[in-house]
RNA sequence: GCCUCAGUAGCUCAGCUGGAUAGAGCAACGGCCUUCUAAGCCGUAGGUCAUGGGUUCGAGUCCCGUCUGGGGUACCA
């Protein structure tokens, strides 16, 4: 139980008595002290002066002197203004830190068979270019989002979406076709989800220039742009396509397993995975059942040239096309049709989208279809928007080649760990293979500690030239302190120090000490408010926190050669809790902590 | 036009259901390595929380208006 909780309790005991009234909860409101005063928590009294009927100061003094006088927690207590100061017996703390020592999994929730189950949506590419920053932000999140949401005791099924057919397939296809001369991942030692990009770009090029030719003979922009003979013949492989031509399919079937071949090595990169993978091309044509289904039962209507709509003014929305006059369907049709598999292939509590915020208005038009064709569940999914990434320049285009490449970010950073590291003179003691391992640890946390400490619904700036620290607020710098907790205790056990199992309950604590365990104590509930808000930066700013407040207690004491042994017992087991938490908490961003760096 | 999200230090970001003198990091400047790892610690400087009203004991936080920017807005995904 922790300590507001039980404060909260003994103030409505104390109002009760002094004032003869029940407070609601709500009037209780208890936080934590500044750091400028003394105390460890503090009570607003202002909600209780229509209860006391006193003065700010004088209802205040009251209770902190009932407080004192009938309780076993509260040592000492201060008013200042409206705010009544007390302070908590170090016994409560010194007991918290132990007991959190113990606790296996720090008392989160376990996973059963009655868990409620998500599904959590992510990645989602296209395959016809490579990944960028953009996605990489979007890996992220999904994945911490997956953890976050199993460390609060639900079951997860992380899927990715693969948008493996259109029109945008079809391009690079083409282009391959026209300028491939034969070339493959193997031929031209390049990975294959950029060669395949490298021919979308080609396809992009090639089609732009024949649309200003066409402007200049005179046709208006417009028509030149839907007119261009390539974007034609784009048109006609898609159209072969879904009609299983046997070599385009083939093509197609090739060219895509490059890509794939591709994303499975920065996925493995970044640290993320599937537990299933649909593919649009499995999913569009049930989408599009779904769709003539909704026709048929009169929820949808179709116009004049057989374009299928759903009228949605009633939701205060507008029409939405749902199938072409052609009867080929759009992006719409395909995610219906994929959440019905789903839904057919688990039995799913809730379903989480993670897509960026520039599809805030698809989400909220998928769940009103959903619902409207008679799935319960639609009205439940949650599109997890987060922000766009930002370049200095402006916003990525990747048709345009104005993109941060995800392999290539991963790679560089990589490259300034290892080259800083060898400044610093850091990892001499390790063979080449671990300090390899290192590097990659804390070029990755570098990278995954950036996108996910901050806010996901906000667009954020990415700055390639000097956005990636390694200092300060960082990844690198909470695995370096993890690292030093780690040698400490190293360094323990080889002097036959043990760390005790109990400790002095009756000890005193540094204001420093306690900051500390206070923070530790509050890891579940942050985690837990980290899932209400599907938000990994929660997390990331919590172990920030810690680490921070840990450091400068840290830097001040030295611990081994501290002479009182209780002192000594106390803050070896204090700094393996905090590297516990820390490590844990990482672990729910993806970042793996280095023993030493 | 309409819908929607945002605006906090030079830069990148925190700021929990309204609470005390708005916080970090980077960049700048000044200290600290014979004491467990200096990717660290301490200090200085830097703010009209876009703006104008309102609600109340109390507003960066809630409500309304304005300005600026992002995104969306019927056959792109």
């Amino acid at each position: 139980m922790n300590i507001e909780s039980i404060l909260q309790e003994e103030v409505k005991k104390a109002v009760s008595n002094l004032y003869k009234q029940e407070v609601p909860d709500n009037l209780i409101q208890l936080q934590s002290t500044r750091k400028e005063f003394e105390g460890d928590a503090t009570l607003v009294v202002f909600p209780l002066l229509r209860m006391s009927k006193k003065s700010p100061e004088q209802t205040a003094e009251e209770l902190g002197e009932y407080l004192l006088k009938n309780t076993e927690y509260v040592n000492a207590y201060n008013v200042v203004k409206g705010f009544l100061n007390l302070v908590v017996v170090s016994s409560h703390w010194i007991k918290l830190i132990e007991d959190a020592g113990k606790t296996e999994n720090f008392g989160f929730k376990n996973i059963t068979d009655d868990s409620e189950l998500v599904m959590v949506e992510y990645s989602s590419p296209n395959t016809n270019k490579p990944l960028h920053l953009g996605h990489i932000r979007n890996n992220l999140l999904g994945f911490s989002i997956s953890e976050i949401l199993k460390a609060n005791g639900y079951k997860v099924v992380k899927t990715n979406i693969v948008n493996d057919r259109g029109i945008h397939i079809c391009k690079s296809m083409l282009a391959w076709q026209k300028w491939g001369e034969g070339k493959t991942p193997e031929s031209t030692g390049i990975k294959g989800d950029h060669l395949v990009g490298d021919f979308y770009v080609k396809f992009d090029k090639e089609y732009r220039a024949e649309v200003a030719k066409l402007v200049e003979s005179g046709m208006e922009q417009k028509v030149a742009e839907n007119n261009a003979p390539l974007l034609n013949e784009a048109r006609e492989l898609l159209l072969k396509w879904e009609a299983k031509d046997k070599e385009t399919v083939d093509l197609w079937k090739t060219m895509n397993s490059w890509v794939y071949e591709g994303f499975e090595v920065t996925y493995k990169e970044l640290g993320v995975d599937f537990d299933k993978i649909y593919y649009e091309s499995d999913t569009f044509l049930t989408g599009k059942d779904e769709v003539l289904r909704g026709l048929d039962e009169g929820v949808f209507y179709q116009k004049e040239d057989n374009s299928v709509w759903a009228d949605l003014t009633s939701d205060k929305l507008d029409q939405k096309l749902l199938l072409r006059s052609d009867g080929t369907s759009v992006y719409m049709t395909q995610d219906i049709g994929t959440a019905k598999l789903r839904f057919n292939d688990y039995s799913i509590d809730k379903m989480v989208y993670v897509v960026g915020n520039e599809q805030n208005y698809h989400f909220q038009v998928l769940a009103i279809l959903l619902d409207k064709l008679g799935f319960d569940w639609g009205k439940g999914l949650y599109h997890f928007s987060y922000g766009m990434v930002e370049l200095p320049s402006g916003k990525m285009k990747s048709r345009e080649g104005k993109v941060v490449d995800a392999d290539d970010i991963l790679k560089e950073m990589v490259d300034v760990a290892k080259q800083m590291s060898q400044e610093l003179g850091k990892l001499e003691s390790l063979n080449e293979e671990e300090a390899n391992e290192t590097y990659k640890k804390i070029a990755k946390s570098a990278l995954k500690y950036f996108m996910l400490k901050v806010d996901p619904k906000k667009n954020m700036m990415f700055n390639p030239e000097e956005s990636i620290d390694f200092n300060g607020n960082t990844g690198p710098f909470i695995q370096y302190t993890y690292a030093r907790i780690k040698s400490v205790l190293r360094k323990a056990e080889a002097d036959g120090i043990k760390v005790p199992e109990t400790l002095n309950t009756s000890m005193k604590l540094e204001d420093k000490e306690k900051v500390v365990i206070k923070r530790i104590a509050s890891f579940p509930q942050t985690v837990a408010e980290a899932a209400e808000n599907y938000s990994p930066a929660i997390i990331a700013n919590y172990c920030y926190e810690l680490v921070k407040e840990f450091n400068q207690f840290y830097h001040d004491y030295s611990i081994l050669k501290e002479e009182d042994g209780d002192v000594k017992g106390f803050r070896l087991v204090l700094s393996s809790v905090v590297a516990d938490v820390v490590s844990r908490g990482m672990g729910l961003l993806g970042i793996q902590m280095p023993e030493r760096m």
